[in-house]
DNA sequence: GGTGTGATCGTA
DNA sequence: ACGATCACACCA
């Protein structure tokens, strides 16, 4: 059992790193959004995806810098959020270093704080774990947009907290979800906490479990 | 539990 | 034209 400790935020040399390293390291970590409208909202993150850039096509940086990925470019400790298929946000911790694409898509989490002001905000949700388990989910759970894009994580008001409980031992990496053919589909890139109900597709072909 | 399909619009 | 998706229908 791990014992929690005095929470504390995670500083910019956590990010400055590969999002390869940096993901399965974001499991189990604490996102939180001081929202001024419906106050704190926090949840555990239990999935994540990494991206890389020029040797990831299934990257949005695959073909360089565009208005869009902008931020993806920039410095470490940052959120790159688009907007995905029409409908919905997805939100990215950016790392690595500037001038190089890197980023942590997060996709599952679950719910700690602030469960009714999540609710509100998904209508549709039936049980708990309707209301971040999936990128788009959890983005409108936390009431992300555009408008977040290029958020600092260090500042706030979203920030990563590292409570003490230490990434899931061993943890579990599958392929990334939703990419097609010839886009880095093989690529087990995709890291979850094993058997928690708010991991967004349970389905994990080609898994393997996988040492910290 | 699983699979299949339509909605919807910014991006390249 | 095509998504780093979701919800719902339907089958099991």
């Amino acid at each position: 059992v791990t014992r929690p400790t005095r929470p504390r935020a995670l500083s910019r040399s956590f990010y400055a790193r590969d999002s390869l390293e940096l993901a399965p390291e974001l499991l189990n970590k604490v996102l939180v959004h001081d929202d001024p409208s419906v106050g704190r909202l926090a949840v555990r993150l239990v999935e994540v995806e990494a991206y890389r850039g020029s040797d990831d096509p299934g990257s949005h940086a695959f073909r360089g810098p565009t208005p869009r990925n902008t931020t993806m470019f920039g410095p470490p400790g940052h959120l790159y959020v688009y907007f995905s298929y029409g409908t919905h946000w997805c939100v990215n911790v950016v790392c690595g270093d500037p001038g190089v694409a890197s980023a942590v898509l997060l996709r599952g989490a679950a719910p700690l704080e602030g469960i009714d002001a999540m609710r509100a905000r998904r209508v549709r949700a039936r049980r708990d774990t309707d209301l971040c388990s999936g990128p788009g989910k959890l983005a409108q759970a936390l009431g992300l947009d555009r408008s977040f894009d290029g958020a600092d994580l260090v500042r706030g008001p979203l920030r990563l907290i590292d409570d003490g409980v230490a990434p899931p031992e061993p943890s579990v990496a599958s392929r990334r979800i939703g990419l097609s053919e010839g886009r880095g589909e093989d690529h087990l890139w995709r890291f979850v906490v094993p058997a928690d109900r708010n991991v967004s597709r349970t389905r994990l072909t080609g898994a393997v479990s996988r040492e910290t």
